[in-house]
DNA sequence: ATAAACTATGAACCTTGGTTTATAGCAAAA
DNA sequence: TTTTGCTATAAACCAAGGTTCATAGTTTAT
């Protein structure tokens, strides 16, 4: 696969994946070059950016990833995944949270402005 | 209070404080000044704040919460909810499913690696 | 009363996660 | 065969969310 057919994949723009890759993002196995230099993408890929994309927009970092794909040894990967679970679940019980108070400032329990100290001019 | 307490109290830098402040993202009601034209801070600030950072660390925008705070309708103000909720429920959604995922690269059984096509020269 | 610590301001700076631009080679269709 | 489109690279640019700096006034402790 070319870079056009990923990008309509996987709905990243190219720049994306040139912008991954020279992060070092995506392992080198999956990208190989033509005869013209162009970039040929492994089918495999298409997976791999997903759960890439999934793992970034759930807050891990570029230099947390590549920690866990390239340069750790499984003990560094464990400490890794098993501090990143604990954090979801953090993150897990804040979601509860924000929805009640998110629904209390629908039903005007709570809010923002309601939670200051009361205005006894009125 | 003052500054130096907020901080404390919180755990927010002062320069945050006073970054969220120049957003807009503090309503007026809970800063004053003194004779000295330091910042008097309502004692209600320090929930609010709290409540604030959680909203962020979930991924609300600075504009969305300014949105929610000041400047827009009840009317507008429940789109803004309902979708953040749709959101935040997503979001779960992925949660529960990196952590199966990060599961299976701590047990060896997915990873990055043995995604890729399989390496017949071992 | 003077040094050390806290407050103020605006502007410059920083990092992250990308996107855009400028320039060029290769290709697919008309 | 030439125009339209895809590919390449390096470097500049961008927005968000803060942080640091330079400069100055205040206040507290010694």
């Amino acid at each position: 696969m070319k870079a056009n057919e990923v990008s309509r994949l996987t709905e990243l723009p190219i720049s994306t994946l040139r912008f991954y890759e020279r992060k070092q993002l995506i392992p080198e196995q999956f990208i190989s070059r033509d005869e013209n230099n162009y970039r040929v993408y492994d089918e495999e890929v298409v997976k791999y950016l997903q759960d890439l994309r999934m793992l970034l927009t759930l807050g891990f970092t570029i230099q947390e990833l590549i920690l866990l794909i390239n340069e750790s040894s499984h003990t560094e990967k464990e400490a890794l995944v098993k501090y990143k679970i604990e954090h979801i679940q953090e993150l897990e019980a804040k979601l509860e949270a924000s929805k009640t108070f998110l629904k209390d400032v629908l039903k005007g329990k709570a809010d923002f402005q309601t939670r200051c100290k009361s205005n006894h001019e009125t």
